[in-house]
DNA sequence: AGGAAAGCGTACCAACTTGGTCCGAATTTG
DNA sequence: CAAATTCGGACCAAGTTGGTACGCTTTCCT
């Protein structure tokens, strides 16, 4: 199974390239090019993004997207959940009610432990630990840039 | 964004109503009544359930679903890998390889970061905690978010 | 001031995955 | 031997998602 859509992976990756060039401002085209990801589909990223907080877009002529706070500000979790929505082990974690298997349902304390593990697992990462050449590894000694 | 698949849901419930009764053997119909759960959607979960070894099912009359193994020997995530697959944060963290812009992707090694905390999360709750009765808190007015 | 460039929003379409159903083959009991 | 019951596969429908296109607004440059 796959936790991540495939947009929300896709929005990772553009916000970590541009948490790259802090200072730049470029647009959705340059951002698809540099990325190889489809034009399009980074453009209704970006947008998303844009809508999240997470980026911020300046209109008209010489216009592009940018970060809209520092790179160390912006976690994982929150890109995630600008793209895809707030981030919930299964449904039952997300709606309150309504459920009528809920008498049959112990499982919710456990979803509720699992669910927070997973958004911090996701949320104590950030941008510019994506982009940042040193970052923190728990294993200095492996390898990872080769393919596995 | 929901993490597990409703599939892979209606599994762990499956699986802990048969850990709640680890000596009898039910079959799918029996479960689907006790789980309040579509009977042949529970077919379909145990078969997957039983082609990833987590149930046995025995044939013939007065066959039925058993756990393969006790209760605290099978954690949600080998149940939930064995609805949904194995488990990966991203297609990047799943393949190994044939992706394009490698070069352009340094974030794999903190995908693997968050993919093991998501896998450590799912695996560390056995079925034997998830029927476990000193856990299950009936609470269903406060709902925890993991707020960014 | 006007045109061009770029973001913004929406709408739309295609495709894949998922949920759900069904029937045949195998197997065990009575 | 027959009936009951299950597994195992194929099969179909539907929802969600990925991806694209178009029109509008805004801003810079000529």
């Amino acid at each position: 199974m796959i936790i991540l859509s495939r947009l929300a992976d896709y929005g990772v990756i553009v916000a970590t390239h541009l948490a790259g060039i802090p200072d730049r401002q470029v647009n959705a085209a340059a951002v698809a090019a540099a990325t190889r990801l489809p034009p399009a589909t980074v453009a209704k990223v970006l947008k998303r993004l844009a809508h999240g907080g997470i980026v911020t877009g300046a209109r008209g002529a010489t216009g592009g997207y940018r970060l809209a706070r520092a790179p160390e500000e912006i976690s994982i979790a929150e890109v995630v959940a600008a793209i895809d929505g707030e981030i919930g082990v299964t449904q039952c974690a997300s709606h309150v009610e309504g459920c009528d298997r809920t008498n049959f349902c112990p499982t919710r304390p456990h979803w509720a432990h699992i669910n927070r593990a997973v958004s911090q697992a996701l949320g104590a990462v950030t941008l510019a630990e994506m982009v940042g050449p040193d970052f923190l590894r728990p294993r200095p000694s492996s390898q990872v840039h080769a393919s596995p």
